[in-house]
DNA sequence: TTAGTATTTTAGTAAATTATATAATACTTA
DNA sequence: TAAGTATTATATAATTTACTAAAATACTAA
């Protein structure tokens, strides 16, 4: 179906498009909540927040889905800077890092979950 | 590959994985989030939070995509409560609602961007 | 240097998402 | 009531996502 009569200008509609069309911002905030919306990456967030740092093999365990899962969400983590890891001996360590869209999620989501 | 030394107790894991294994509020979480990580619904939110109410056929012709496309995210995300509709004539407009998730992605997420 | 532990990468698959086209529905107004 | 406009619903194809299993890599410590 055709679309005959839009409520808004001409005007309106091609400035608007306009600012829409090319938005690098919004595909980057776009990509930050993709992260958020998958309950598994949400999870090692809220466990990364209360135990600072995890290994793999924790998350795997706690979570109850296979460390090459686990590895494979904290790599897409790490790619956007959420986390970081540093290793000790045989073990490699994840924590949150201070991205500044990391502690919005942090302070306005995650706190206040009732769990 | 088996995950023979977690670094925290047994007892942990199992508190952890009791708290998060059913976890109603990190599933609604999700699908909240999920609403957004959606280029085309980010926009529809912006452009909503700018023109105040918008029809189908405006955010069509802003956006590029089809009326039915369109329509689809309307309809997701009236499903969750972040836009209502109402009708004046043939036109049903649509608006942003008061939904506390909604504001706090709009105050902390959509006034920032700079565009 | 070799065996063992920890983790990542690759490959394959099933499920979810997003778009389009078309058909159906809802309402207005001549 | 019939024609026209606006919107929604349904079916389907293409893309993306998320998991597992198996192979590859990285490091430690005997």
């Amino acid at each position: 179906m055709e679309c005959i009569g839009p409520t808004i200008s001409k005007e309106e509609i091609k400035k608007l498009n306009k600012i829409l069309t090319f938005s690098p911002e919004i595909e980057e905030l776009s990509v930050f909540f993709g992260l958020w919306k998958n309950p598994a990456r949400l999870k090692i967030f809220y466990l990364l927040s209360i135990e600072k740092k995890l290994c793999v093999c924790d998350i795997s365990e706690v979570l109850g889905i296979t460390i090459s899962a686990v590895s494979q969400h904290l790599s897409k983590m790490k790619a956007y800077n959420i986390v970081k890891y540093k290793r000790e001996n045989q073990t490699i360590y994840y924590y949150l890092t201070d991205h500044p869209l990391n502690l919005k999620i942090k302070e306005h989501f995650i706190d206040s979950l009732n769990i």
